[in-house]
DNA sequence: GTCTATATACGGATAGAC
DNA sequence: GTCTATCCGTATATAGAC
């Protein structure tokens, strides 16, 4: 059966807000490509912001469904699991020719004063992602020096991504996003030497 | 003497971009703020864009004048130099209460899709920057692995700032920046550790 | 180079029948 | 819940006098 009407216009403008933004998204893109009629939007969403907070909670609850279980298939060690993660977002600039990224890192910078509870939703989602690393982390805390701070390295891989994702898509090449893993991967690889010692 | 119409035009355009973005811009606010008519605007540059083109351009050659020289005063270490620029931004968003951070990221951001003159202007800016670091580094080389990838690194400081500048941004808070640098920090002490064996 | 007035398109949102 | 038709503001850009 077809998605009901307003789930699919939440899955057509989540996509079309990550191609081509929020504000360049215009209502009757979403629309044209839902196959439905302005009636039905307003008929869900009094206004376009309310259907992006449908799309931000979309992209909340697919955290573990849509991202991190298919990033971990056959993945078991925890730390793997942080550039396995990595390795999936590499995976959307290449299929993409560098110019998908991290949508929601992308209406994070697009939208300069968003209205409290878009940018709370943008933030709860960088906060499940950042949970989700720390949980990897913390897994892998034998092999990490006692005295680190699990969190904010947590908040350093996502750091890493969104800065990579943003220079290979201004430059168009993984260059950027690649210098910035390996270098990512080197911290770790020290770390964990001085864990061995 | 006050400046002439054309720069006049192209400074408020900057300052107005960052703040709100360039779509959000209009080309009213721009001409209101500047106290200039329409007919001027369109005289110096045939489209919005061509504006966007000269207020990337003046980033561009404002990065040594402008960003790196107020930066570095009273800062002579290369190594401290990279640091003193990250907290050129973390500065920035103390006075702006994490609203603004660098307007280059936002705009690589905010247009999805741009047309090849700004994408190359954009990148010109982040290649321009990492240059900078770079040529620090190089300056440091004594005091840091003599096999590091000096190029990598100096990409991965400006992953760094983009990426906590993003985070502090959606949190309205400095804690994901601070942790960001926290951990470059920690990796920059590592390697010179390494070296010091 | 600068001014005013305006063309023209498209945006989000609404009205009201079905 | 869905349809068509449309309101109305604002956007970029232009025309043509001065």
């Amino acid at each position: 059966m077809t998605p009901a009407t307003r789930d699919r216009l939440v899955g057509v403008a989540m996509r079309l807000f990550a191609l081509k933004g929020y504000g360049s998204t215009s209502v009757a893109d979403i629309l044209h490509e839902a196959g439905a009629n302005s009636g039905s939007l307003y008929h869900f969403f009094p206004t376009k912001q309310d259907l992006l907070l449908a799309v931000l909670d979309r992209y909340r609850q697919g955290i573990g469904p849509m991202l991190l279980e298919p990033a971990w298939q056959g993945v078991d060690d925890p730390i793997e699991r942080v550039f396995a993660l990595l390795a999936r977002y590499r995976q959307h600039l290449v299929n993409s020719e560098c110019t998908y990224g991290c949508p929601i890192g992308s209406l994070a910078l697009e939208l300069h004063e968003p209205d409290p509870p878009v940018r709370e939703l943008l933030a709860a989602n960088f906060d499940g992602w950042v949970a989700a690393v720390e949980r990897c982390l913390d897994d892998a805390r034998d092999r990490l020096p006692a005295d680190i701070d699990r969190h904010e390295l947590a908040v350093f891989v996502l750091t890493t991504m969104e800065g990579g994702v943003m220079q290979a898509r201004t430059h168009r090449s993984l260059d950027t996003f690649d210098a910035s893993v390996n270098r990512l991967r080197d911290y770790f690889r020290r770390l964990q030497q001085a864990k061995d010692r």
